[in-house]
DNA sequence: CCCATTATGTAGCGACTGCTACACACGCCT
DNA sequence: AGGCGTGTGTAGCAGTCGCTACATAATGGG
């Protein structure tokens, strides 16, 4: 007989990316201790004993999604810089925009939501991860390009705009906005 | 004595502003039937009377919302146009962050994140409200603008960006990308 | 006037929420 | 050996969730 689970103690860090999952397939908002605690293995009476209350393990759980944001984003550093502008800006957008990358934009709208409303944590992962995002992007402009910090949050600026009105079905509008901008969007996806 | 409240009879429409209110002030995700209900003066036993379920009084607020969105932006059309593009982003851009918006941008945050989970409604309410303002703000281009249609595309494109980054801490981030893009926001707000 | 439709109040259902009390099994230190 | 802190399971609490059954008022048409 297989013996494969022989209670392998648990913690908070052995508990973190097994929660994370469930978050980033389920969502956030609407999560909830037992099928939290059942994703991770666990009882809703254990993740109380690890994090406290439900609240600390929301902040900690998006504390820890921020941190693997940044890692990813360390991971998806091309050995080549792009060349202009329009390249950056390309690469960028279909980062965010990529098949694996949706589950997790999903959560990100969440966040942006959570954050406005003042929900605890909720801001700082926003923040961290923003900043991330950006020193990411600085380190991804063109190496001649005049302006780099500017341009880099011009850019992501930009970015953003452009998956929002993808997320609520006006991909279109972003596109067109795009080509007037002279930031041309060669791909199609709406 | 007085009597202030002879039972007025209530139905969708005289429902809908006053639930409205208390979604606008109070969020759509954890607004449950009781809350709701006192704040319209009635009882969840006659919202559901009213509107057979939950998810279709939930559909129906949202497009009462963008209705009343757009009028709002109707009743927003300024008798001058504006003679540069940097004057007419700067604009929608005072629009958006004006203190009386502050609510219904905490609650549009959360139309995009249950827009981007596929919740029923959502997606359309949103799309209605971004093709209205999309439409309003091609009427607020300057008049001599050379592409006044992608022109608006692109600065609703940039203005969406912003305020995403102001409602999570980054508006100086938005603030400076503005400046390298050429529409200087003059404003300072963070 | 009578009756049928419409509108409303009261009470409650079963499921779920975050959280806790209690018991109990371990491994470690003296 | 004996205690003792750490981890875990079971059971349950009070509260909320969306929703419904049942009874009762109001109202208007024949």
């Amino acid at each position: 007989m297989s013996k494969p689970d022989p209670k392998p103690k648990m913690s908070r860090e052995t508990l973190l990316p097994l929660l994370a999952v469930h978050v980033i397939e389920h969502g956030l908002g609407g999560a909830s201790l037992r099928p939290l605690a059942k994703a991770a293995g666990t009882s809703d009476r254990m993740l109380i004993y690890h994090f406290g209350d439900k609240e600390t393990l929301v902040r900690d759980l998006l504390e820890y999604i921020s941190n693997v944001y940044s890692a990813a984003l360390d991971m998806a550093v091309g050995s080549d810089r792009p060349k202009t502008r329009q390249e950056c800006f390309a690469r960028i957008l279909a980062l965010g925009r990529g098949p694996q990358m949706q589950p997790f934009m999903t959560l990100w709208w969440e966040i942006v939501a959570g954050s406005a409303r003042g929900l605890p944590g909720y801001k700082d992962a926003a923040e961290a991860m923003m900043a991330k995002q950006l020193l990411w992007l600085e380190g991804q402009m063109p190496e001649d390009d005049p302006d780099p910090a500017g341009g880099a949050r011009y850019l992501m600026t930009l970015m953003e705009g452009t998956l929002m009105l993808g997320t609520v079905g006006h991909a279109r509008m972003a596109r067109e906005g795009l080509l007037a901008s002279g930031l041309a969007d060669h791909t199609r996806d709406d």
